[in-house]
DNA sequence: GTGAAAGCGCTAACAA
DNA sequence: TTGTTAGCGCTTTCAC
């Protein structure tokens, strides 16, 4: 167990001071053989700054906190997977805390990234209208900038990056529209008035208004959750009750495959009889046994993006505005929607 | 933008000093009415101590690295939701970052954890036999424990937790023996002797030997990537060059989903014609169009044994050994494997 | 029981 | 250009 090396170290070996040990690793002006032997030396002994140390001194911890749902779920797995790459590609440490569908957890571990001094934070929202347990003041008094990812809160003026859920739900109804469709349900949260759900359905509105289709708000189905389990139950149950519709959306990709069970056991095939579409292509969409039509996300330039904001704003370069950067979703039509049209 | 309060405020505030102040905060002997004191103005401004000062002192960072491969792979999801529950009960703060399938990343990442001086490292080792660019000596040089979770290094003495690889295909395999299945394929990685294959190869022969099965060395195929896509190539060339056998087994579930897949663009039915069987039990196996016949890994007392056992090193409580912890699987049976007995 | 002082390893302001 | 000094915020001897 030996000791790291310390700039101390360099210097007595040297015959130099501290100070001028610093300055050369810095780039800062010191004369050329000064900076040649501390260059020399240091990669011999194979020196690094403690992080630590010279996070005290600069008052700068290069480490960011992630609030994140839950990386069990492949679409956050995803999605933090390139918030991790995008982050060390500019230097910081990411610290990865879950909020596991806890607004109570969410707003300890935002606290608890204030008090460690963390240099900023990003925060993929729960989907709750707002977290009252979440003091939005603590970021601003201390100065740590925080950017929301997929989803943000009312309550707090933060940047948030997330994409166009609004325009997804468009193509993806318009298209089905246009393809022979009428009758299509959503399966929304049991609040629908979460930006999760309400921009998807504006979309969805839109896209019948614009094609001139008649539509009832009964086929808007709000569930208690939204996950695989609930879109099965919730089918299962409507399915019994309610003629067939031409086709089924959900929020997700996760409660498509719960509705594309649901109808599965209940003798209905899709596509052939009824449509089916999900929402973010997750990778288990592409090689379901019927694969699935859904929206993309692009989560890598979200991810991207959310990351360049922030860094800006630690940099200092750019001022925290509630600004939303809105990233285009993309259809991707596979094999569980058919075209409906007569003839 | 606020500064936070320090130790030096509070002893001014309190007309008292900084030591004081601190010896009431860490439950050092003080004067009872100095103790009440000081945790009263403590509350009262919420104070916390600033970790990076804490750690410089202590020289103990209370961060602990985790290498992993890649979270958008739901195991390795699963996984990391696991480390950072557990991780956070002891009061840990997690960093995470991703190898990316690259051995060189990898090394990289380790190194770089040990110059950041963090208090320990979990590694969920890539896929290959040693990595020759990760130098461990590091480790041992400046003393942070390390463990590795789901695989090992050879050239490491490091503890390891991971499944029971043996005993999971062990299992699988004389059930689906024991259900009248003879021919079984076995999907591995291009080398064989990676513990990953070898192990459950050992299971899978094991079982053959113990039911009195003959087996057949050309029924154990190498793929080049334990991937969906892999599955699904290596399958659909072998069913057009082979008589079908009566089941094939993967060495994850994600392989499996490609195998499913293959074999049902060929026509042939699953589990009617032939058996199906993956591992690890991700979340899409429950809810895929046919349930997934698997082995479950318990994840989390996996990651609950990686976390205890490093914090006890860290602690200095315990020494670094090179056991192999081996956490217990169990077979599932769903509906892609069926009783092949006569009759 | 409490305070003064030194130290963790680094950077920054100011002299020399 | 380089060295000296002070300071980041906390802990910890060691006297008092």
């Amino acid at each position: 167990v030996a000791k790291r090396t310390s700039l101390k170290d360099i210097a007595r070996a040297l015959g130099i001071s501290e100070a001028t040990v610093s300055l050369a690793l810095n780039g800062r002006p010191v004369r050329a053989e000064t900076r040649r032997r501390v260059l020399e030396y240091v990669d011999h002994v194979g020196y690094t700054p403690h992080p630590l140390a010279r996070g005290l001194a600069l008052q700068r911890s290069m480490m960011v906190g992630l609030v994140c749902p839950d990386t069990e779920n492949p679409y956050f797995g995803s999605l933090v997977k390139h918030v991790s790459e995008h982050m060390s590609e500019h230097g910081y440490s990411l610290v990865l805390s879950l909020s596991q569908d806890n607004p109570q957890r969410e707003a300890d571990i935002l606290k608890s990234f204030v008090d460690k001094s963390f240099d900023g934070a990003i925060v993929m929202p729960l989907d709750v209208r707002d977290n009252p347990a979440a003091d939005f003041s603590q970021f601003d008094r201390f100065g740590i900038p925080v950017v929301f990812c997929t989803s943000y809160y009312a309550s707090h003026k933060a940047t948030c990056v997330r994409s166009d859920y609004y325009d997804g739900a468009y193509q993806l109804t318009r298209h089905l529209l246009e393809t022979g469709h009428r009758e299509l349900w959503y399966l929304v949260t049991a609040d629908p008035d979460l930006p999760v759900a309400s921009e998807r359905l504006r979309g969805y509105a839109q896209a019948y208004r614009d094609l001139g289709v008649e539509r009832s708000d009964d086929w808007v189905i709000p569930c208690d959750e939204v996950t695989s389990a609930s879109g099965y139950e919730v089918v299962s149950e409507l399915v019994a009750s309610r003629p067939l519709p031409d086709g089924i959306l959900a929020l997700n990709d996760y409660m498509a495959f719960g509705v594309v069970r649901a109808l599965h056991e209940k003798g209905v095939r899709v596509p052939d009889d009824v449509s089916v579409a999900g929402y973010d292509d997750v990778f288990y969409s592409r090689i379901a046994g019927t694969p699935l039509t859904t929206v993309r996300q692009d989560l890598d330039v979200l991810a991207q993006r959310c990351v360049e904001l922030l860094v800006a704003q630690m940099r200092g370069e750019a001022p925290g505005t509630d600004e939303q950067v809105i990233i285009p979703s993309t259809l991707v039509v596979r094999q569980t929607t058919r075209d409906r049209r007569p003839g």
